[in-house]
RNA sequence: GGCGACAUAGCCAAGCGGUAAGGCAGGGGUCUGCAAAACCCCGAUUCCCCGGUUCGAAUCCGGGUGUCGCCUCCA
């Protein structure tokens, strides 16, 4: 297996620290709104690396903070005159909302800023005893300098850092492109108790700090959203690198741009999408395939119009699965003749290339075409006659490697309970018989009103869900 | 100024030295009471342009052109 490492610039063989298990940390959300689809981005592609990653047999731990407190939250708190804990706690189970709909499993720890307080100030100790940060005021500086590395994840070159220099202006700074460790409480600020005066955490340290403490002093992955290699993680390497004298991640992914009808997705454009926007139109699994259908690392355009596109495609995948467990429903167990034993064969060199795809770096791209292979010889190749072993042989073997890209097809469920539908469509049935076709129509039309489709086939009549 | 990415059919998008995957849209057909789903057939003699390397290049090298990103909070 092959991922690509940002630190490196090239696709390296993956082998983690300890043989088959895996410790990855991924950049979480600042909880202060919903999730836009740039977040969703990073979030989906994580996910899925981590659910092949538990597909190839690794147990992965998998840790991704909420960062509860920062400049954003304490704005929000005050336009709403509330306090930054609610707000957090608030985006904090939107948050969760969002992910669960589109598939993002649980983190195996979801660490939060302010409950790390106490390991924050410990870490910061460290630093400044080792003589890499500096207090002025109440603050807590890193000081860049010292640390010789500082610039080998993105590449930069610190002289010219400097030289370019728009950061920003601090006069109790040594260096424009030191950062703050700790920043000193400011007139209504919530703010902790330090050895340097009330304040609080800066950003970059809580990654350095919870990481290590879930997942040890060196990761096997760390990931995150492409504006954060500088200078968010640029800086946790130089925190923790300093702290610790030893390499703070294995590998680095990173995800390329999601774009807005070709433009720079921003907030003063106004041209960005919630997930929870779109969620509402969309099964959020048409999301998440959107996602999935091109490489992580390329930069990606979002309109509305390729949305459609990609629920074409979904529905496609989804009718397959629809198509299968109906043929699941209605075909005997018998032995398997020779074309079966054949469409096993291809079936299974099927699942070969979907994991030399995602082998290669995560390629969900040729991983999903081969999904559409395999709908299309399927649907191709069976029917109420064939082998009741082979059609489920080929509905599970869909279904796992969908699982895998996080797609489950909930949309898809043929089962249905309610008493009074399967009354109707019986009833419809009957009209069919009698060729009453103006009933059947009206039966019909009323039961797709509930989000019932039905499908006449030679087989017999066939019904999914829609939404 | 520094660093980097990308340019493949109407749209989206894989491929990264061996002779152009897949999806969407479109056209034609089969099946069907109708509808839906599905299946079959049709599309780039060609991968931004110009050179070069090679038996062979969309894929490697050089030079153009064009888009975009990062260097500032941001996934």
């Amino acid at each position: 297996m092959r991922l690509y490492n940002t630190m490196t610039r090239t696709k390296e063989e993956f082998k983690p620290l300890k043989d088959k298990v895996v410790n990855m940390y991924v950049c979480g959300p600042t909880v202060y709104n919903y999730i836009h689809i740039g977040n969703a981005r990073a979030f989906i592609v994580f996910d899925t690396v981590r659910r092949y990653l538990e597909y190839k047999g690794y147990t992965v731990n998998y840790v991704q903070n909420f960062t509860d407190i920062d400049d954003k939250i304490i704005n929000r708190a005050k336009e709403e005159n509330t306090t930054e804990k609610e707000i957090a706690e608030r985006f904090i189970e939107e948050y969760f909302k969002d992910a669960d709909a589109l598939g993002i499993k649980r983190a195996t720890v979801h660490p939060r800023a302010t409950e790390h307080i106490d390991d924050i100030i410990e870490f910061i100790k460290i630093l400044i005893d080792k003589g890499y940060a500096y207090v002025v005021d109440g603050n807590v500086y890193f000081e860049t300098a010292k640390f010789k590395d500082y610039g080998k994840l993105s590449h930069k070159n610190i002289d010219e850092l400097m030289a370019g220099a728009r950061v920003e202006i601090d006069e109790k700074k040594k260096n424009p492109l030191d950062f703050a460790l700790w920043k000193a409480q400011k007139p209504g600020e919530p703010a902790w108790d330090s050895p340097w005066g009330k304040g609080r955490p800066g950003w970059h340290i809580e990654c350095s700090v919870m990481s290590t403490k879930y997942l040890g002093k060196t990761l096997d992955i760390h990931a995150g959203g492409p504006d954060l290699i500088f200078p968010h993680h640029e800086n946790e390497i130089a925190q923790s690198e300093a702290a610790y004298d030893q390499p703070f991640s294995k590998y680095w992914m990173h995800i390329g741009y999601l774009n807005v009808n070709n433009e720079k997705m921003s907030k003063s454009k106004g041209n960005f999408f919630t997930v929870r926007e779109l969620t509402e139109k969309y099964d959020p699994e048409v999301l998440r395939l959107f996602m999935l259908m091109a490489h992580y690392r390329s930069p990606i355009n979002f309109s509305l119009d390729l949305l459609d596109q990609a629920k074409s495609a979904y529905e496609r995948l989804s009718n397959a699965v629809v198509n299968l467990k109906h043929l699941v429903n209605i075909t005997k167990d018998r032995e398997l003749s020779d074309e079966e034993k054949d469409l096993i064969v291809k079936f299974d060199e099927y699942k070969k290339q979907f994991e030399e795809a995602m082998d290669d770096d995560f390629n969900t791209a040729d991983a999903i075409s081969v999904l559409f292979e395999m709908a299309k010889t399927a649907n191709a190749n069976l029917n109420g006659n064939s082998s009741k072993k082979l059609v489920e042989y080929i509905l599970e073997m869909f279904l796992k490697l969908s699982d895998v890209l996080g797609l489950s097809y909930k949309n898809a469920e043929t089962e249905i309970e309610d008493e009074e539908i399967l009354r109707l469509i019986e009833e419809r049935q009957k009209a069919r018989k009698e060729k009453n076709w103006k009933l059947a129509d009206e039966i019909r039309d009323k039961l797709k009103e509930r989000g019932i489709i039905l499908e006449d086939t030679p087989e017999g009549v066939r019904w999914k869900r829609i939404r």
